[in-house]
DNA sequence: TTGTACGCGTTATCAG
DNA sequence: CTGATAACGCGTACAA
């Protein structure tokens, strides 16, 4: 692996010259870039990044920690770790995948930064008064999250997130026009910031259209289809069970079209995540979209931003998701 | 962020000295070494791993490669890629992930290299006569491959595979226990090198009960569900067809089991990789479950070996899967 | 254009 | 036997 010295040499310049060469700076006349660029091509001489970043003092990677307390996978995630790679490479940066036993912990994220394996973080899962947020933005490590806190972190910090409330509230009016008028809800635990947030879409709709939220009608689980099956069954033995449920997730949706075969009751049902087999359940699952990739590529450039140190604080932005309606909702 | 000279100058000692404290090395007197100790712990010093992996001329950095010409997801890999970190981290190394605009491109595994990135890689998603593995080996780069090239490159190098061949065996021939005897497969294209192996394993049990496979019983198709819904199509409008279908994917199977509900058609079904909405189809899918951890395992520390020098040429290990019986073929 | 110092930790060499 | 000095890895910025 050729070093800039050796080049310097052969080029009879100093190494100062190379490198000035390499990054356009500095005046150089054009017969001295010709012979050094030369060498570069002959040597097949790359810079090596890990001085460069030494010197620098940054490393251009983005920590990205995968929770391992939710074996259930998540396709969305997926995509937007894709996006999000593809995306970062493009201001020369890579992401770097880390381990975090909870999503409520500081410690890995501690580690990463003293281990100075990173120049900042994206953060996605996250939880209502998500501890991440206060802890990164006391050490000013630059970070991005997929998600609120819904606390008043959310000011200071910069987050990009999927317009839940609005929609939910789509799901649920779409099927209020369908006509249903006892619409149940399986939402996650009360701590998820995002299920939080898709809750007050559902009772915002039936609201809007008069109608009285009946609190046992708001049922909930753990994502999983298997909860979802659980929840279905559980609503549909109610005094007056409903005729339609939005789930907070397409898991949990597919669970209920699946009670609702098994037990050949006709039932409105809308998800969320347009999960990739919601097409092909049967029957097949209307869902509200998330827009991943515009999500991610927002994500990479507001912590470029920071990185860069073109801060502003609290830069926050929320990108509505679309409703995709299929045969569980006609 | 405090440097070992800071740490150096409050105890009194030289920047060696406490390098030598830190690792454990050199002899230090037990005074000297409290004496560094508390001030390091004092200041919170933790060391600049950049600072020491340019010295070593290595990153501890492991990279991995995501295609982006698969946009379909796929649960093995997300798993596969959870277990992997956490075993990498055990060795005190991270994961980086890139991506390339096609499994068959090596420039972004070259850039990696001629960038200093990572000191080796991870491959997934191989096809036959993988040109990485080539590329790879001829650099000199160590790397470990989930999944075969299927040619004599395979000898050189390193790689852990799931035995595809026994797992479709077993799935084919528990169909052929049910009575059945008319078995299609619908599988990928022949430059799949997973895709070829299930297929023989399929092959090697119709031939194991004496039955003649039939040419147009074997049905290609990419990954997805829509493509198992056509290939189901396909095959059920055959003279004569078949009475079950064995799968190389749950994608493909899924759609396999939709269009037999679609068409009232009972047919016996099984799939491969044993993905999480597979307990929940209607009805719910036979499938060959991947050892996923224990080969992410497997992958990583065979991986070490090599970055730590121990390396052995060509080791290789094939783990079997296992056969999840399910609704689909009962 | 170039010499030189610097970023930071490690290790071989050398002095006490 | 203990610990300091200096060179090294490599690229970059500043003064000359």
């Amino acid at each position: 692996m050729p070093s800039i010295k050796e080049v310097a040499q052969l080029a009879n310049v100093s190494p100062a010259t190379v490198s000035l060469v390499l990054n356009g700076k500095g005046n150089i006349s054009p017969e001295t870039r010709q012979r050094v660029m030369d060498v570069v091509h002959k040597l097949g001489y790359t810079r090596n990044v890990r001085a460069r970043n030494l010197r620098d003092q940054q490393s251009r990677v983005i920590g990205y920690a995968r929770a391992n307390t939710r074996p259930e996978y998540n396709p969305i995630l997926e995509q937007f770790t894709y996006y999000l790679v593809r995306e970062i490479e493009k201001q020369d940066r890579h992401l770097l995948l880390f381990t975090s036993p909870d999503d409520s912990d500081v410690a890995p994220y501690a580690d990463m930064i003293d281990g100075q394996h990173v120049d900042g973080f994206v953060l996605s899962y996250t939880v209502k008064n998500d501890v991440r947020f206060k802890f990164l933005h006391e050490a000013n490590v630059p970070f991005v999250a997929f998600g609120r806190s819904l606390s008043p972190m959310d000011e200071l910090v910069h987050w990009v997130d999927v317009d839940g409330r609005a929609g939910m509230f789509d799901a649920t009016n779409h099927l209020i026009q369908k006509g249903h008028e006892r619409i149940a809800i399986i939402a996650w635990d009360e701590e998820s910031a995002s299920g939080q947030e898709r809750e007050e879409g559902y009772l915002l709709a039936l609201q809007q259209a008069g109608i009285t939220p009946r609190p046992d009608f708001t049922n909930r689980k753990l994502n999983g289809v298997e909860n979802g099956y659980l929840g279905a069954s559980q609503l549909m033995s109610l005094p007056n069970p409903p005729t339609a449920i939005v789930c907070v997730s397409d898991m949990i949706a597919a669970g209920v079209l699946r009670w609702s075969v098994m037990n050949h009751i006709q039932l409105g049902v809308v998800g969320f995540d347009d999960h990739p087999i919601s097409q092909f359940t049967h029957p097949s699952l209307s869902s509200v979209r998330q827009p991943v990739e515009r999500v991610a590529i927002r994500i990479a450039q507001l912590l470029a931003k920071q990185l860069d140190g073109e801060d502003v604080d609290g830069v926050c932005e929320l990108i509505p998701p679309e409703l995709v309606v299929r045969e569980s909702s006609v």
